[in-house]
DNA sequence: ACCTGAACACCGTTCAAGT
DNA sequence: ACCTGAACACCGTTCAAGT
């Protein structure tokens, strides 16, 4: 019952410590410069504790991908709450929380799509991939049955949808698009896309 | 005049001879495994050699990059030509052609598109991106010339369309689509674009 | 002008050994 | 069960010295 844990003996907490150490050296510096050495100096082991828990630096790198997909499953999630019932808004306030997930954490998404994790890979990783992108899917879903959209494959029209988003990320990230026209473009895509969608 | 080049001494050609080997380690492992040593012992130099032509590893991967860049100019060029001139053509055209490039060269995009290339950075690699984009950008001016597409800041749309392929390429170098529905997909987001961007 | 060889500080990974 | 310390093979970068 030693609740005050001045540090459990063996550490105790030593995964999570090592993921919140790795956000940090992540936004730092990126996945590249990230060091999983200095991660066990910052969390105060030797350099060797880690590998009880991550079987080597991917295995660290994916958890924080994995981390990331969980993070922005809660942030599409919510944001498709507020956004209402209509199609129009519920894409744009998708849009806008995923843009501003992204900007606000370049390596991160980085690290997230990447294309390191294809083919069998991690697939828990895989699998909070396809859960973060469930809202996006939704809302299509729902707009096919409103009859804003037209029909087809929602999963291909979701993909369609999260596309453009992830795109204008890339611009953004790349200093393509300053922020100041990020939010702009951002309308200007949703827009199109809504358009696009539409039945005729 | 030793025209035969049996290895000019001091080698001669080791910047192009470092940027080739670079390429194939590239797609063979990523950026994060690339090692600068490796390729030197791959080129038949001392491992110091390199510092002559790239400051650093990074500037080396910029160098990559930029050639990346290149390529994908030439590319889009060319295909936008052969795309006929209507626009639904020739933008089918440029995203089949850029989507190909992409997914047959991951590593490299991923290089591209990393948002390491921010700020001040290198802005000859900057230049090399913008004018990448330069066949986009025309594609849409023509199209608003000749009635296909709204009006507007034909930059602004250009990134549009742009940013639907480069999100297209991170779901399929991501796995979440498969080769065989890509193309279909492909197909159906120029349709989905060109149809938003039409005047109504 | 271009390259080499030795050196430095760092890294990821492994493994016996400690608690 | 969890962590340490020493060891190994590698890395990027620097710098005197060679040609």
């Amino acid at each position: 019952m030693t609740t005050s844990a001045a540090r459990p003996y063996h550490h105790g907490n030593l995964r999570e410590a090592l993921l919140a150490a790795g956000e940090r050296a992540l936004e730092a510096g990126g996945a590249q410069n990230l060091s999983l050495r200095e991660l066990a100096r910052d969390v105060g082991v030797s350099h060797a504790a880690p590998r009880r828990h991550f079987a080597d630096k991917q295995a660290l790198l994916d958890a924080l991908a994995q981390a990331g997909y969980e993070q922005l499953e809660a942030t599409l999630t919510a944001a498709a709450a507020a956004g209402g019932a209509d199609f129009d808004g519920r894409l744009l306030a998708l849009a806008r929380a995923y843009v501003s997930f992204a900007t606000e954490r370049p390596a991160l998404v980085d690290l997230m799509f990447a294309s390191k994790h294809q083919a069998g890979a991690a697939s828990e990783l895989a699998q909070a991939g396809e859960r973060s992108f469930a809202p996006a899917l939704a809302a299509v879903a729902d707009g096919q049955a409103a009859g804003a959209v037209v029909g087809g494959d929602p999963e291909r029209l979701a993909k369609v949808a999260f596309a453009v988003l992830q795109g204008l990320v890339v611009l953004a990230n790349n200093g393509l698009v300053d922020d100041a026209s990020l939010d702009e473009l951002v309308a200007e895509a949703v827009q199109r896309l809504v358009l696009g969608l539409r039945p005729r």
